[in-house]
RNA sequence: CGGGGCGUAGCGCAGCCUGGUUAGCGCGCCUGCCUUGGGAGCAGGAGGUCGCAGGUUCGAAUCCUGCCGCCCCGACCA
């Protein structure tokens, strides 16, 4: 490709609405441009990268035994409804009616449709397994769409659907889409990770997400520095220590009040009485869909909000307010505690080893110390609920855990048969049993994919895109338009790499050599070409790779076994 | 949804507080000259419903009201 016959409007200058990095180059490299918040036109170089890597999830699903399809974009309601997902799912399900007054809807994901598909091809055990996915644009309303592609409203995504005739065999499934990201997002050339998952409002019994490490991730991810073990902090269970002290409650002596005037907060409490804050409970009470409950962690410990939604089953949890804090319990904010509270009461694991404590009294102004968890208050619900930190052991060997910033780019369920009882998709086993059909969902953000690449991968010059997702492994610079000799050479050059098979680029613009330079840095092409003056000179080309500025020159006849050499390295490098 | 900010040429911004010539600056764009290894230089030029709608005023980019759009922060601790 010539850069004079492809549209690549590059900006010097940062526009004003874009904060994280891949936003910005994103734009300053022109490969996208808004429409409206969340919404994003692909520009051409932008979708050549959104290409590279959609041929990869393609040829990666098909080698698993997926078959592509593609479903319809807009989704009639009453679908939705089958499902129990209309009102499940909130106000990121954009919602409409057509002409004829029908409801309908803008697919978020696509549970509904293909289960649809199945249960009106799928009928017999001889049809099954079938994993079915497609490449194409969702849509989901957030809350507040930002950082360009990161988090838009409009995205493109791949999602695969598996259906197999019992939990075994989906599990098999579960496996070769495990199998097949892990080689997808290898073959992105992209650093990443694996981890345990929340499988949130989509549903399901287990799942995984793929993770690129990078600073400006959304997710934080706890990963073992002794082990393979990985996982999101929203799920990252919590090993209890096993090492709590049996507290006995009878060589403590009973507990007892202590005024704390206007003390509200764990740190005050504990500055005002001289405890550090494991010795002090935290009481919180939140709403869960319209219904007070109370929390009880260790006074340094942070909810796992997650953990909880999901015990309680909830829709919708929020910390309550000090009014509803007030009308639920009867005590103010700051004074909260477990002993003779009358609303339900969740206790996090390591609590109820702990003792003697310091909690709230359930007045204003007073706490109450000595107070031994089973002693002198019970609940029934001990449960993991805190989040994971730094300190605490690997769940899975007991090593040391770090955490790390990620960008969701992965998504794999198993969901079971949540859909196909509720959508009434069934099949007949060999021995005649009528059956719901085992089901798994498994989706890449494709628009994803490249923001995080590029959060990856790039320095203040641009983006450095890893061989396997740049657009062009190489661009040709023409310092010399003018000149003959030059120009000739970069057109010989170009034209032998094309023969090699080698994706080049080449920069024909009557543009000084700074601009060509500078754009060229921008869009991040592997390795660049540059023939000028010193190629006129010396009769040699300069081939520097982008990533570390490594530059050998060399005769004409070399560049393009060189440069196919040096591509080979670096991806098999991966 | 709550809080904050912004909307002036394609992009980045100044002007607004304290109303008053023809609304400026940098980049980009067009023409010419010149230059050609890291976003050159000189000269000339095009380009504006000052987000929209009302209002106040002799006069509004500037003050007031309403609306629209966009960005950022928050929706995590008792």
């Amino acid at each position: 490709m010539r850069y004079s016959q492809m549209l690549i409007p590059t900006l010097k200058e940062v526009p004003a609405e874009a904060e994280v990095i891949s936003h910005r180059l994103l734009l300053r490299a022109g490969c996208i441009r808004k429409l409206t918040a969340g919404i994003y036109t692909y520009m051409p170089y932008g979708l050549a990268a959104i290409r590279r890597v959609e041929t990869i999830v393609r040829e990666e699903m098909n080698r698993a035994g997926a078959q592509e399809l593609l479903m319809p974009m807009v989704q009639p309601a009453d679908l939705w409804q089958e499902s129990g997902r209309h009102e499940k799912y909130g106000p990121e399900l954009l919602r409409f009616r057509d002409r004829h007054d029908r409801e309908s809807c803008l697919g978020p994901t696509h549970e509904e449709v293909i289960t649809d598909i199945a249960r009106r091809e799928f009928h017999s055990y001889r049809d099954l397994p079938v994993n079915l996915y497609q490449i194409q644009t969702k849509f989901r309303d957030e809350i507040r769409p930002r950082f360009g592609l990161m988090r838009g409203r409009e995205f493109i995504m791949k999602d695969a659907y598996s259906f197999d005739v019992s939990d075994k065999a989906a599990e098999e499934s579960y496996r070769k889409m495990y199998d097949a990201y892990n080689r997808i997002f290898t073959r992105c050339g992209l650093e990443f990770r694996c981890v345990e998952a929340d499988s949130g409002a989509i549903g399901g019994s287990f799942s995984h997400e793929f993770m690129v490490l990078a600073a400006t991730g959304e997710d934080t991810i706890a990963v073992c520095n002794d082990c393979s073990w990985a996982a999101n902090l929203e799920k990252a269970a919590i090993r209890p220590t096993g090492t709590q002290t049996e507290v006995a409650g009878d060589r403590v002596p009973a507990m007892e009040r202590a005024e704390t005037p206007g003390q509200r907060t764990v740190k005050t409490v504990c500055e005002f009485l001289g405890i550090a804050p494991q010795q002090l409970l935290k009481t919180m009470v939140y709403i869960a869909d319209g219904v007070p409950v109370a929390v009880l962690l260790r006074g340094d410990r942070t909810l796992e909000e997650v953990k909880l939604k999901n015990h309680l089953g909830a829709k919708d949890i929020r910390l309550a307010e000090d009014q509803e804090v007030y009308d639920a319990t009867g005590a103010p904010v700051g004074y909260l505690g477990p002993v003779g509270l009358k609303i339900r009461l969740l206790a996090d694991q390591e609590v109820m080893g702990l003792g003697p404590v310091v909690v709230g009294a359930n007045e204003k102004n007073a706490h109450l110390r000595n107070v031994v968890p089973g002693r002198d208050f019970q609940t029934d619900e001990v449960l993991d609920l805190r989040q994971i930190c730094e300190s605490d052991p690997c769940p899975a060997c007991g090593g040391t855990l770090r955490l790390v910033e990620g960008i969701e780019v992965g998504h794999i369920f198993k969901l079971g048969t949540a859909y196909s009882e509720a959508m009434n998709a069934r099949f007949q086993d060999q021995e005649g049993n009528d059956l719901p059909l085992v089901m798994g969902c498994y989706g890449i953000g494709v628009s994803r994919v490249v923001a995080a690449a590029i959060e990856q991968n790039h320095d203040d010059a641009g983006i450095i895109f890893p061989v396997p997702l740049a657009p062009f492994q190489v661009v040709i610079l023409n310092l010399g338009i003018k000149d003959e000799a030059i120009t000739a050479m970069a057109e010989r050059l170009y034209a032998e790499l094309g023969a090699a098979g080698i994706d080049a680029f080449l920069d024909d613009r009557d543009e000084r050599p700074g601009s060509k330079f500078k754009d060229a840095d921008l869009l991040g092409f592997p390795y660049r070409i540059t023939v000028g003056k010193r190629f006129a000179e010396s009769g040699l080309i300069e081939v520097r790779r982008r990533r570390d500025g490594f530059t050998e020159e060399v005769e004409a006849v070399a560049v393009v076994d060189m440069l196919r050499a040096r591509l080979d390295e670096d991806v098999s490098k991966d």
